[in-house]
DNA sequence: TCCATCCTAAACATCC
DNA sequence: GGGATGTTTAGGATGG
């Protein structure tokens, strides 16, 4: 909407037929780069791209206006202000301080142009000044435009200008125009304004521009940012009161060496900047220059106002700053595997899924098995790269698989995931989201005796995930050729014949560090950093990164029921973990101590120093991490490996 | 660019 | 001999 609005402003000029151009294809729904004046047809424009040349926009056409203002309040013989042909709404939300920063505004607000601004205002205020103070005299031109400042501060209270308006003085350009120069001012304009008025205002002016910007009569404007008990309500005597103790305090603050007001030799009173060599001269000049008057009482309430409008402004960088935060981390057009319908398991979870994030009716990844696709993990990887591009590398061979490596990059919760997804996963063509490693890690540490067969190994892919019901050569054979290459698993030889465990160490060893940083580092990004459209598993992840440590006898107490259910859920290393902690507790029916410790015989003792290092043997390393009591094994699994250390 | 990781393919060996 | 299992190598892709 602001940015059509930029594009019917800036048309207005040739001068911006770029912006335009470039703006209104974006703003197409994303129609493509086919402007190409901007000369960015090539890269891919970023979201913080976009938001800066929206604002290069604004700033053109906020530009644009102001020159049409100055224009027409340059035209010699002209009374009234006139109406400028300038689309005043479109303007207005170009300046808006959602597309306008203070510091820009200053940028583009040359000094003349300034000047015609505050002239056209000085018009507009010199008309109220007759009517409201016909006793006043005619004001000087920095006089108005300090007052024209009071009032803009105010956000220019509708009731007031709507007197005005009745009056037939003032049209509603120049509100408009007021108020966004209000929201625009910065805080430099306004220590100009300081001085200018500062040196020839009259006391009695200032409080009775003061007066005349009490809220009281704009009581109307329900939308006034101001709240009349934190800003300009404030009775004037309680101002006088706070400002009586000013010397006091200040003779106080002589002692300590350092004064608010005073800093770098000046005195920092607004629109001052008196030169004073030290604090005792400056508490002279203080008491002297600014004392208790009304010049000071106006000063020190439009100051206040001040605050209000740059807190007011803060608020609204705020706000956009979450709302760019949010986009910026929500990709709707990423294919969200984890909202599907078959995500039946997920509606229990205390996992609470970034679908809740998204719009309804946005497209999910398709089920069928014509297409097999690989569902992407939502989290950091996925803003910086896959968002960005399709990441969906296929190969021309056989099963056409898409890379995914996500899970032991950010240690996903396999188990999680599956959970949650099984019934989608055992329907759908979709190829889960897990390194081979990961998943027969999985299949093991899931099966009772945490030992699989190869074939159970494949029984346990075709069973639980449809995209490995077919080519089963490519997948068998890149299923073995894990087993055999990765250190992690070992081939253990039973009565039964060979089957393969899991040496946990070596998973560990081979899995990059999932978040370095301390654990209140790590809880503090998850709880306040406000990424509610983090993936939850990946916030489950984080969670369990430091709650791993969290759970450490010596660091905390035990977790709460939802953090243990969460880890049941949330982690394949820590429901492992759980599943172990059920064993022995006798929750699980499943393991067994003794279970652990049934007779195997390993095949191939490994005679290199590598294998060498491992606990004892084959089977030690494999019982090692099993035998663990839960809170090492947290550690042991959930930690880096440079935090072990 | 380099490197680590992952995936796929393929060759080869061994065992049943 | 054939299939299953296990090992190894090679090459491409991806991301840090």
């Amino acid at each position: 909407m602001m940015v059509e609005s930029a594009s019917e402003t800036i048309r207005t000029t040739p001068s911006n037929q770029n912006g335009v151009s470039s703006l209104s294809s974006q703003s197409d729904g994303g129609g493509g780069r086919e402007g190409g004046s901007n000369g960015d047809t090539n890269g891919e424009i970023s979201p913080v791209d976009l938001l800066h040349l929206q604002q290069q926009q604004a700033l053109q056409a906020a530009r644009q206006f102001l020159l049409q203002q100055a224009s027409g309040l340059n035209s010699p013989g002209s009374n009234e202000v006139k109406q400028s042909p300038v689309q005043v709404p479109v303007s207005m939300a170009m300046m808006s301080p959602q597309m306008i920063t203070p510091q820009q505004m200053q940028q583009i607000l040359s000094p003349p142009q300034l000047q015609a601004l505050l002239q056209q205002q000085q018009a507009l205020m010199l008309q109220q000044v007759k009517h409201t103070h016909s006793h006043t005299r005619q004001l000087g031109s920095k006089q108005l435009a300090f007052q024209q400042q009071l009032i803009q501060m105010q956000q220019l209270q509708q009731q007031h200008i709507l007197n005005l308006q009745r009056q037939g003085l003032v049209p509603m350009q120049p509100t408009a125009t007021m108020q966004s120069l209000q929201q625009a001012m910065c805080p430099s304009d306004l220590q100009q304004l300081w001085k200018e008025v500062s040196g020839i205002q009259s006391s009695e002016e200032a409080l009775k521009q003061a007066e005349g910007l009490d809220l009281s009569t704009n009581s109307s404007n329900s939308t006034s940012a101001f709240p009349k008990a934190a800003s300009a309500h404030i009775p004037l005597h309680s101002l006088i009161n706070g400002q009586s103790h000013t010397p006091k305090r200040d003779s106080h603050e002589e002692h300590v060496g350092s004064h608010p007001l005073y800093g770098h030799g000046e005195c920092k009173w607004p629109g001052c900047e008196a030169l004073c060599e030290d604090m005792g001269q400056f508490i002279k000049h203080l008491n002297n220059e600014h004392a208790l008057d009304d010049r000071s009482t106006a000063q020190c309430r439009v100051q206040m106002q001040v605050v209000q409008q740059l807190e007011i402004q803060l608020a609204k960088e705020s706000e956009r700053l979450q709302a760019m935060m949010a986009h910026l981390h929500m990709r709707p057009s990423e294919p969200k595997p984890f909202n599907q319908p078959l995500n039946l398991a997920s509606s229990g979870s205390l996992l609470k899924r970034d679908s809740d994030a998204y719009p309804e009716g946005l497209p999910h990844p398709p089920t069928s098995a014509t297409a097999p696709i690989t569902p992407l993990r939502q989290g950091p990887s996925v803003i910086s790269s896959s968002s960005l591009h399709t990441h969906s590398h296929s190969h021309t061979h056989g099963v056409g698989p898409i890379r995914r490596r996500n899970s032991d990059k950010y240690c996903t919760p396999i188990a999680s995931e599956l959970a949650q997804n099984c019934e989608f996963y055992k329907n759908a063509d979709v190829r889960p989201p897990f390194t081979y490693a990961s998943l027969i890690r999985h299949a093991i540490l899931e099966s009772p005796d945490r030992q699989l067969t190869l074939n159970e190994i494949y029984n346990w892919f075709t069973r639980k995930f449809a995209y490995f019901r077919r080519n089963t050569a490519t997948w068998k054979n890149a299923v073995r050729h894990n087993l055999s290459l990765h250190k992690c698993f070992v081939r253990v030889e039973n009565v039964k014949g060979a089957v393969w465990t899991v040496d946990e160490v070596e998973y560990q060893k081979r899995r990059p560090p999932k978040m370095t940083g301390s654990p209140t580092l790590v809880k503090n990004m998850i709880s306040g950093l406000g990424f509610g459209s983090l993936n939850a598993s990946y916030q489950a992840a984080l969670a369990e990164s430091s709650l791993s440590l969290l759970n450490s006898p010596s660091m905390l107490s035990p977790p709460s029921a939802a953090s243990l259910n969460m880890l049941h859920v949330g982690h394949d290393d820590v429901s492992s973990t759980v599943e172990q902690v059920n064993s022995n507790g006798s929750c699980s029916p499943t393991l067994s101590p003794q279970q652990y410790s049934h007779p195997v015989h390993v095949k191939e003792e490994p005679t290199d120093l590598e294998e060498d290092s491992r606990p004892v043997s084959l089977l030690a390393g494999v019982t090692h991490s099993m035998a663990l009591p839960s809170d090492e094994r947290d550690l042991e699994e959930d930690l880096p490996t440079e935090e072990l250390e």
